[in-house]
DNA sequence: GACGTCAGCGCGGCTGCTTCT
DNA sequence: GAGAAGCAGCCGCGCTGACGT
């Protein structure tokens, strides 16, 4: 077995010359770090030590050994690596639901800002999100060695699914309730929704009704529990709103079945695409927004300033969400018991599909 | 070293129980295959055959071992295996731009896909996809041993970054035009476009304008071609564009000035968004669409039969462009020397934006 | 057929030793 | 003579595949 190891000292060429015999593919043999080594003249150990930019090497060896990786092509193998070091540089990361604008982002911010922290992301997406789906795609994710998972979370049951389950890997949650044991990470939804009504009561508007997402949707909750509290703090009595599925055309059938039941003064909806949807109701019964109902939604997606009329929505910080993700994430690496983030404020933009009544 | 093969044989417990000396965290030590294998009463490699489902093992011994791996909750090391094996199961996927809807639906349905086929995908998202960029992130998903890269491209600079590049791993670019040596997976965006044009021209337009997507895209550059050659080909001589960013601020803007300039009977634009902008701009201008101007745009996004009025559009499937993709990597892995996947037609969706002059 | 034995995938870490400043 | 720079050489991370019996 030394001779197996002095192997390696021989030419790179020659190795690959003997794979000629049957039933060793064609492969063109990559480089390793013994490579490497033989080519600059050090030890394969030096080698290691400019790879992971440790002390103790002269930058004249530095260079020497530079160049040889580059004349070779060298890349280090992650998996080699991370078997001895027992870190894969690698997080999971469970997304669930449709591609729309909200999820997206979060998503893309998490991998920007994995990628700065020098970690590779695997992404695994379930438009089902049943338990069973998720279940699943979190052992992929433990197989393949990922040291955290970040869940970008709609649906209640996805983060359900995680309960009396050791992972072995730190569970970070995108999501707007706080359940499990995971660390959250979240928007002020219910603020926002807050604030959405309280814009809509300082206009005067009384009758204000919802279209309310999901019921399985923590988000939709939020934004729910904030349109009903903040209409029973004006001593109103709120209208069970109908739930919808995000999308727009939910907020068009919603909205059509509303305006015919008697045109409210208000609609909040829980998000742009069915407010979209709601405009194109309004439209359709020869309704003027804001004339004749002020409507409301919640993203700001980069569409809703250029609807019919433009919408007034909460604007919610997306990006700052996916990097307060991977913060989590890295304080969770390093053992930190510090606060988690506080949840990101909303922000409403006022635009022209509210007024006065 | 046998010796040392054998200290693996004492139990999980004592294993951890040594832990505890200085500088050893107390991180709780993973089950190996040695743990399952002395649990089960078997040798590891029995293990290993159950585990990758391997004959010669005896129901009553398989069955044994599964026990013991739930008991255990035993999860196989990938990165173990793809040192041995030199197969990570993981591909890479490079995607470029904002979280757009047609790029996220693809990066979507890559993922599903690979998912089925057992593969993990690590993603990486470039907001900004100079060459640098892409040769970076590209650098580290070799570094993680990936079977094959994916690109989702806009840009003609992100393929072009590639050129003159031995990655040692084969590249799939999903783009619309052939560049390089990648395997190419595409929409037919020309055919598309040229579809609008007819559909203006068959109601009669004749001054039918574009609002072209950015100089470095080749989706933009597709459309923009499809535009002005069956313009041509209709003996109407094309007015040079603007071109926009993909965004509904830009088609606003563009719109804008298009009108001031004179109102042209029809606008065709690159995407579906900044045909929302031109929507905007037209309503600003008090002007009817389809009555004053027909718009048509592009895509397809779910919001687009809600705009005001219903849009005019081309649909593209992004998922089955993503499954094509996923398709073409498992053929390049297999060394499948079959026929690249045809390039998927567009689709006309008639709405309301347009009509007979 | 139904197992067990053993080497080695490519690295990082360690020990022990030498050579230059 | 003391520290920095570096080599030689081995072990083992957890697993698979070749080759036993």
């Amino acid at each position: 077995m030394d001779a197996a190891r002095r192997g390696r000292e021989e030419p790179v060429e020659q190795v690959s010359a003997n794979g000629d015999g049957p039933g060793t593919s064609e492969k063109n043999r990559v480089a390793t770090i013994f490579d490497v080594a033989r080519l600059a003249g050090v030890s394969h150990q030096t080698v290691s030590r400019v790879l992971n930019d440790l002390p103790n090497v002269r930058p004249a060896t530095r260079e020497r050994v530079e160049k040889a990786i580059r004349q070779l092509r060298y890349v280090p193998s992650q998996a080699a690596r991370a078997l001895v070091t027992r870190r894969s540089r690698t997080i999971g990361l469970v997304a669930t639901g449709l591609p729309d604008f909200g999820p997206s982002s979060i998503v893309l911010t998490v991998n920007e800002s994995a990628a700065d922290a020098g970690y590779a992301v695997i992404t695994t997406n379930l438009v089902d999100a049943s338990g069973r789906n998720v279940r699943a795609a979190t052992e992929m994710l433990v197989r393949h060695n990922v040291e955290a998972i970040v869940l970008v979370a709609a649906e209640r049951e996805t983060v359900d699914a995680f309960d009396g389950w050791e992972l072995g890997v730190p569970l970070i949650a995108v999501a707007s309730e706080e359940r499990g044991r995971a660390v959250h990470v979240t928007l002020d939804q219910y603020g926002g929704a807050r604030a959405a009504v309280s814009h809509l009561l300082e206009l005067g508007h009384r009758d204000i009704r919802h279209i309310a997402g999901p019921a399985g949707s923590m988000d939709a909750e939020e934004r729910l529990r904030g349109w009903r509290d903040r209409l029973i703090e004006a001593g109103i009595r709120p209208v069970e709103p109908e739930r919808g599925d995000w999308s727009p055309d939910a907020g068009y059938r919603i909205g059509s079945a509303l305006i015919s039941a008697g045109v409210p003064s208000a609609v909040f909806a829980a998000n742009d695409q069915m407010a979209l949807g709601m405009l194109h109701a309004a439209h359709e019964a020869r309704l003027g927004v804001p004339e004749d109902v002020s409507v409301v939604g919640f993203d700001d997606i980069p569409e809703a300033a250029h609807f019919a009329p433009p919408l007034t929505t909460v604007r919610q910080d997306f990006s700052s969400l996916g990097r307060d993700a991977m913060i989590a994430v890295l304080a969770v690496l390093q053992d930190d018991e510090g606060e988690p983030p506080a949840p990101r404020e909303t922000h409403l933009v006022v635009r022209a599909s509210s007024r006065r009544v």
